[in-house]
This record gives structure tokens, sequence and C-alpha cells, in this order.
DNA sequence: AAAGCGGGGGC
DNA sequence: GCCCCAGCTTT
């Protein structure tokens, strides 16, 4: 037994460290239920805790049970993700969401084998959710327990390779104690987020550092291995603003793909589209300041095109709308349209 | 401008 | 299994 030994100093420095600086106030630590945890896990991947926050609140203050949301109209709920981004989260949650109502009777499942089974929870979500939301045994392995326990063992290669992927799971499922496993896995995840951060480690504040082989090596940065590089790809889009007096006229994207049900100014990849498609001479149009828009991967060149013409043949009618932009809009819409937007409510 | 974040899905 | 897809914040 000697070989846990180590194991057990590693929890023990982990859980003290928790009981002085970790997170136990966050809004979904409070009246917890697996419900809640699952909204808020999934409003944590790819996003931090300080941006989440006021999402996760309207969030719940709307949709406060699994039945609240699987009854809701898809626009409202993205009309709630509005600026948090992957969309498909969004999109998978209300399904989710019906799922559970359709096959569990509402009642929220809590094992791990269940949990992966519905839309947008993988391995890492649903040992979350079992172990901080319904008080059973998991490991985790997010982004952050990634670079703890990288660091820490001084794990080569990026994660995103299966075979380091595998070896930190392995690690983190031999390390995760049965007794205050929860508490322990909020440890890792805030460890990460407060002091393993991913540039400047505060190494001197960490309960690890005597142990981190990362440390040892001096230069803790170098784990987790970074993902390859890759150049990002140049696409353009044209984006339609057609305005009647405080109206905007926005068209409803398809389900699938980049801002996939949301709603947006009309696009097109040239300019001699948009302006076929709306009918007008080039003389009816303004261009509005072009900008870039980045995502994970690829450009996006966008350039915003005012059209002078109460036309608007470009859209198919049912898949269209005008909005009041003096309103809040209750649908789902891309940063991009909610920068436009706000834009033109100065030019009006 | 670049890095990073968890899961889905096509091959 | 491997690689692409997706959107924002932080650095």
């Amino acid at each position: 037994m000697s070989s846990n030994l180590p194991r057990e100093q590693f929890n023990q420095r982990v859980l003290g460290w928790f009981d002085r600086y970790g997170r136990k106030h966050l809004p979904w630590q409070k009246d917890k239920t697996p419900y809640k945890v699952w909204v808020s896990e999934i409003m944590l991947q790819q996003t931090q805790v300080t941006t989440v926050i006021p999402y996760f609140e309207r969030f719940i203050a709307r949709f406060p049970n699994v039945q609240s949301l699987a009854n809701s109209a898809q626009d409202e709920v993205l009309s709630l993700w509005t600026g948090l981004g992957y969309y498909a989260r969004a999109r998978n949650l209300h399904r989710a969401a019906q799922e559970v109502v359709a096959q569990h009777q509402g009642v929220f499942p809590c094992s791990v084998e269940q949990l992966i089974r519905l839309p947008g929870i993988g391995r890492s979500t649903a040992g979350a959710i079992t172990s901080l939301g319904c008080g059973n045994y998991a490991p985790i392995l997010d982004g952050n327990v990634k670079r703890v326990l990288a660091r820490h063992f001084a794990v080569d290669g990026w994660p995103g390779k299966a075979a380091v992927s595998k070896r930190l799971w392995e690690i983190s499922s031999e390390l995760t104690p049965s007794e205050r496993h929860a508490d322990y896995n909020q440890a890792m995840m805030d460890l990460g987020a407060m002091v393993c951060t991913r540039t400047s480690p505060d190494c001197n504040n960490c309960p690890l550092a005597s142990t981190c082989q990362g440390l040892a090596s001096n230069s803790p940065e170098q784990y987790p291995g970074k993902k390859p590089k890759k150049t990002k790809p140049v696409k353009f889009a044209f984006l339609q603003i057609q305005m009647n007096g405080n109206e905007i006229l926005l068209e409803r994207r398809p389900s699938a793909g980049i801002w996939g049900g949301l709603w947006s100014f009309p696009q097109f990849e040239t300019l001699e589209q948009l302006v076929d498609a709306t009918q007008i001479n080039r003389e009816q149009v303004t261009e509005l300041p072009a900008f870039r828009h980045t995502f994970s991967h690829f450009h996006l060149d966008c350039f915003p095109v005012l059209v002078n013409s109460k036309k608007h043949e470009a859209v198919a009618e049912e898949q269209c709308r005008w909005f009041s932009i003096e309103n809040d809009i209750d649908v789902g819409l891309a940063a991009v349209t909610v920068k436009l937007i706000k834009q033109l409510r100065e030019l009006i």
C-alpha cells in the first residue's frame, strides 16, 4: 500500500487548498440540483466562470427545471444564449431536456452511462454532473484538470491526441478519491483556473508545487503540449442591412452549420450576389465599415451593406422577420449581429 | 493576432 | 481513431 501514500498526500494537499481557497458559492452551487449543475457544466464548456454567471442566472430564472426548458421554443433558448457562442450547446441542451422528459419522466438521470447518451454530454461533463450534481463517484477531465495533471506529471504531447488524453484520464481516475470526490473535482478545476493558469502559473501559492514535475523541469508552461497550428482560411460575408424606420430585416439561419438556428442579416459571398438578389442598383447601397470576425478555424471578413430600398426579395418570406432595434430581441443572435445592431441604433 | 476550451459528427 | 466543426474571451 506504499504506492497509495503519494496519492493520499496529493489528495490531502488538493483538499486542504480547497477548504481555504476553493469556490463554494457559485450560483450553481446554491440550492444544488442535477439540472442546474448540468446547465452550468454545458455553459462552462469553452467558457469561463465569470462570463457564465450572468447567463446562468438569467437561464435558470426563465427555465427553473428541465420541464420548463423542454417545453420552450428553441428561439427563446437561443435568445438566452446570445453572446455565449458555440450555439450547438444550446440546441443540444434543449433537445436533451426533451429527451429527459420523454425518456426519464422528467427526472434528471444521474449515472455517467445515462448522461453520456444525452446530446452535448461527453465523458467529462457526465462525470462532473454525476459527481458535483448527484453525489455519485466519477472522475473528470476538463481543460483545467488536464493542465494541472499534465504539468504535475510532466505528460508530454497535446491532449487532443487520443494517447495523451487516455494517459490523462488514467491519471485522473487513479487520483480521484472516493471520499470527498465532489470537493476534489471542484478543487482540481479551481486550482487550474486560479493557480495553475495557462500563462504565468502562480507556483508559489500552489499546494502541489513540491511534487510538480513540470515545475521541476523549470518550465511548467510547456505543459500541456500545444495544439498544432493551422493557418485559417479567409471567407467573405456581404451582409444585407435592410432598414425600414426603426426596423431591421433578419433571416433565420439553417439549423446546421455556423450560427445554426440564429437570426442574422442575409449573407452573401460577394457584393454581386447581394445586388442581384436584392434587385437594386449599386448606387442604392452604402458600404459600412468592414471588420474581421475570427472563428476557431477561419476568418470571416464582414462587409455590412446598407440597402437603400424597401425591397427585400432576397430572402424567403417565411424565414425572415422585421425586428425593432429599440427593443430587446427575443431570438438568438450572433455576436456580429448584435454588434451591427448597436451601430445601427446610433445611426438612427 | 493567437491560444484555448468539450463535444458532435463524418470519414 | 482522426480530423474537422464551432464562437467567444483572454493574453
